[in-house]
DNA sequence: GACCAGATGTACT
DNA sequence: GTACATCTGGTCT
């Protein structure tokens, strides 16, 4: 049983209304840091109680595996807390950090492969712009836990990702955020972000 | 801006 | 048993 965290009423939508694409398994089975920069401007949703709660994801990071110092699966580690890493493209690897906050991840490539982006920041409503900028707070107010790690994104699952047509965001790029223990790994360029969105931590 | 405590799962010895 | 983590919120300067 998936133990249930309700998502901040704010980020309520209309599905009808939306006009939203679910991205087939293929997107996700790309290389990594494609995916990456695709997510960013694409939209996290989850179901809670028969309704839905989405925001629109502006950072992101890519952790591409065994040569990725910074990367959960780096060297071919393979724990419990990691296996969702090695699920197929699509599907979702969260874990808990520093003992109070989740982190969700998007898995990419094909199975075996534990490459994953991180999802760090989405845009939130007008009277609280800081309630999803951070990985921490951007699983708080979703209310994606820990219980969600290896849930598949594609078919009809709590958690989905979904994109709109049109307007690409100004993507820009730069060195993850807190990997500095991950040598040489720290300064790849892999982190990639909405340059408009005020959500954007730095 | 810098600094720091907080709380605990996870990996490794 | 021990060290540390894909972070955040508070305090102080």
């Amino acid at each position: 049983m998936i133990a249930k965290a309700a998502p901040d009423p704010r980020l309520r939508i209309d599905p009808k209304g939306a006009g939203l694409a679910e991205p087939s398994r293929g997107f996700f089975r790309r290389g990594t840091v494609v995916v990456a920069r695709d997510l960013v401007g694409a939209w996290i949703a989850r179901r809670f109680r028969g309704c839905w709660y989405a925001a629109r994801i502006v950072e992101t990071e890519a952790y591409v595996g065994a040569p990725d110092r910074a990367a959960h699966s780096w060297g071919g580690r393979r724990t419990q807390r990691v296996e969702p890493m090695y699920a197929d493209g699509g599907h979702l690897y969260v874990f808990f950090v520093y003992g109070m906050h989740s982190c969700v991840n998007v898995v990419t490539r094909k199975a075996g492969q534990p490459e994953a982006v991180l999802l760090r920041a989405a845009d939130g409503p007008e009277d609280a712009p800081r309630l999803l900028s951070g990985p921490g707070r951007l699983c708080k107010a979703l209310g994606i836990t820990r219980s969600m790690s290896g849930l598949d994104l594609l078919g009809n699952g709590p958690v989905r990702i979904f994109r709109r047509r049109g307007r690409r965001p100004r993507i820009g790029v730069s060195p993850r955020i807190g990997v500095d223990y991950a040598g040489e790994a720290a300064a790849w360029p892999l982190r990639f972000y909405d340059a408009d969105s005020p959500a954007v931590s730095r």
